[in-house]
Parts: C-alpha cells; structure tokens; sequence
DNA sequence: TCCCAAAATTAGTCGACGCTAATTATGGGA
DNA sequence: TCCCATAATTAGCGTCGACTAATTTTGGGA
C-alpha cells in the first residue's frame, strides 16, 4: 500500500529547484521566477524552462507570469532534500569536526549523493536531532516538520530577554563572526538599545555587551524561554 | 609551487571513465574500448566518443584502434577517485554499522561529491587506514599506492597454508557468502585438495572444512604469512 | 486611460553524454 | 595472400539543462 514507489530518480538541478521552491514558499506566496534564478544564480529563461519541465513531472504548479507552487509530491521531495541536508549538517559537526559555517557547502553536494539509508543511519547515530547546528528544524523521514515561529531580534523591543532559535545568515564569514561573540542557537540575548532607521541594536549575550547591525540581526529568529 | 591547482573540475562520468580505466591498466596493458564499455554498461560508441574528448583534456593517450592508457594527470585523478572510494567504504563500515557486502553501491556515489577535506577528516577519524573492508590498499593522498601482490587463492597449490589479502568480488551476494564462512582478508586458509579442471577446492577456514567453487577461489588473492 | 519599465516567456544555440545504424580497421585462419 | 569475424570508429540523433537575444505580459504611475 505504499504509495511513493517508483518515482525515476530526480536529478540534481531538478532537486536544487525543488529546495529552493520550498524555501521561497515559506516566506511569502507562489515563488516567483526571478527570485528562483536570483536564488539559484541561473538566468530567467533558464528557470522558465526547468519550471514548464517541473510542471509536466506534476512536481508543481505554475501559473505563467505569476509564479510557482510545489505540489504535494514536490513538496515531499523537497523536504526530503531538506532533511538530508540537515542530517548532514549534523553529522558533519557532531562527528567529523566542522564548525557551523563550513557545512552548508559540503552538505549542499552530499545531499544528491546519499542513500535514504545512509541518512536515517546518520540521524540515528545522533539520536534523531530536531534541529541542524543553525537551528532550522529537521523534517521528518514521514515529511513532516514542525513551524518554528520566531522573531527577528531586529525586531525585539528593547528591554526584553529572548533565546535565539535559528540563524538564518548563509554567509560563513558571517557565521564565523556570530559565533565568535556567542549568538548561536541557545544563545540567551537581552536588547538594550535600538537605534531607530534600521540602526545598530546594542543587546548583551553572555555576559558582555554587543552593537550589532540591523542586518545581521535579521538574520537571528528568537523566540521567548524554554525551547519549543 | 604547487602544480595542481585550477584543474577545473571533473564530470561524475569522466571520474567514472578514469577509474575503470586505471584498473584495467593494473590488469593488463591499455585498457581497450570493449573493456571500459562492459565495465561501465555504455555501448562502445559511447566509450569512443568520450575517448577522444578525455584525449583532448589530456587525461589519457588513445591509439587508436589499439586502447587507452591515462597520462600522469589522468593517473592522478583516478587515484584520488580510488582513494575516495576506499576511505568511504572504510568510514561507513567503521562508523556508520555498514557491512562489507554494502558499502561498494554508497561509496560509488558519495565518492563524486564529497570534498577532499572530508576525505582527509575522515582518514583521520580512522587513523588513517591503508586498507579497504575489501583488503584493497588505499593510494595516499598524493597518489601513491603499493602494488600488493598476492596468489588467487585458486591457484594455491594443495597443502598449503595462506592468508587472504584482498577479495575481489563485487557482488553483494557473494560477499556475503565470503563472510558467513569467514573468508575475509586477514583469515588464514589452508589447501587440503583441488580437484582438476577448475573443479572446487577444499579449504580449512576457521577450524571448518570448506568446499568453494574455482570461480570464488579466483577473487580470493592470498599472501604468505603475516601482513605486507 | 494610457504607457512604460520590470518581469516573464519564447526562440534559437550549445556542450556533455548517452544511443543506434552504418562504416572501417585489424589480425587470425584457410 | 586473402577473407572475414570482431572490434572500433564515424555518422547522425535525442535529452538535459544551461545561455543570449528577442518578444510578450503585467501592473503601477501620470
């Protein structure tokens, strides 16, 4: 009774479009052509022409001139893309001594390589994590993952205590500098000041005081207490 | 001064080309266009055709009509293919709870996208072994290996005591066989009778009286005494 | 309402790498 | 020496997935 059965292999190009179709669905409505070339570093008439092909597959829908949405078996692919790479984010830091921001390239090229074996052999010698070093969440091998709902600090009014929860930057020189002032995953964040104009927030982590710029702290969701 | 750099990278395919071809050469002169071709399930057009365009690159010498032999540069990149390949199969026996009849199928496609820093890591994680589950020798990091050499366990004379090296055989039905009667590199075996014609041989493993078909006793290569 | 810039699509190429069918070279008997 | 089976190559084609240039659609001002 199983149902996803012989689904041909994708291929790699077709795999990177499904992940990036997902992602930009979680941030707004049906993802547009140029933001999947701007995010794919391809040009416009090139996704075009990998959309109408996705679309024959039945992996998604597009609307022409208006955008794309993954179906139900493109979005199942995509989360299973995205589970590896997770896992192996994971894996890589937890057992083969990479920091947090060498990892995405290298899982960026095992995703497409490893067997869904090797991967739930990898989540089960790490006892199933939740999250990949970053804080994004790990979908389910059933596809399935749970919303993280979280607050950009640069949106935290001054005066409140928040945890951070995920780091969005992609960036390793970026993630580098995070981490060397301890804002990672877990990390407890106080705001003191905001300036206004999308200023500098000055906030305090781990027990020293940090200016930091509006863009970067976009990029850290947070969240109030206790985990999830 | 350091020569190999922007080698731009190389296809999935053309890896695939360089490595058979460079074990063909171990068994034999050039390595004929027949021969890739079975060993890589293509038909031979398919094999000229990427011959030339690998002659082209440099990576190997085609006579036409008479075979292919690799280039210093086309030896170089096969090996580190081959080097790959073996650390991979080593890790995911040693770490991840693969078995030896298993490991080949997954090596074969990580080895294409892993990066040369996590094929040192996990060297390392190991100590670095020199030796594959399948007792195959792993060429160094600067591509060089040592030719082991070793008697078909077919071709050892009655009454002789040896020990298995390396297992040659790829299918995974086999290899389990090997296993469940302990016919793997590092066992020591002794020759009680060989029947003529390349009728089977009976062998002492283990304490056990075996009787093993000539065509499996082809893939054991065995050695005198303690390791090389 | 009209117009136009931005976004998207279509048209037409190209390279890598498969394939089948047709052709040519090679080398071992008779 | 000649002939022919086998091996190899060439010819011609298809698909995937990228590209640039040209065209079309869309939606937001003026």
């Amino acid at each position: 009774m199983s149902a996803a059965i012989t689904h041909e292999p994708l291929t790699r190009s077709v795999e990177d479009y499904l992940k990036v179709i997902y992602n930009l669905s979680l941030e707004g409505r049906a993802a547009a052509t140029s933001d999947i070339a701007h995010r794919l570093e391809l040009s416009a008439p090139s996704v075009s022409g990998m959309v109408k092909r996705l679309s024959e597959q039945g992996l998604l829908e597009h609307v022409p001139y208006k955008g794309v949405q993954l179906t139900v078996e493109g979005r199942r692919a995509a989360l299973r893309m995205i589970r590896r790479h997770r896992i192996l984010e994971c894996y890589l830091v937890a057992r083969l001594g990479y920091t947090w921001d060498a990892v995405h390239e290298e899982a960026e090229r095992l995703e497409h390589a490893v067997s869904d074996g090797l991967v739930e052999r990898m989540a089960e010698a790490l006892g199933n994590p939740e999250a990949d070093p970053h804080g994004e969440p790990i979908p389910t091998a059933e596809g399935w993952v749970e919303e993280v709902q979280a607050t950009p600090l640069a949106e935290i009014p001054a005066g409140e205590t928040v945890e951070v929860r995920r780091v969005t930057a992609g960036d390793p020189d970026r993630l580098r500098y995070l981490a060397s002032v301890g804002l990672q995953p877990g990390a407890t964040v106080t705001v003191i000041e905001r300036q206004p104009f999308s200023g500098p927030i000055t906030l305090r982590v781990a027990e020293q005081e940090r200016v930091i710029g509006h863009e970067l702290a976009e990029s850290l969701l947070c969240g109030r207490g206790h985990q999830a």
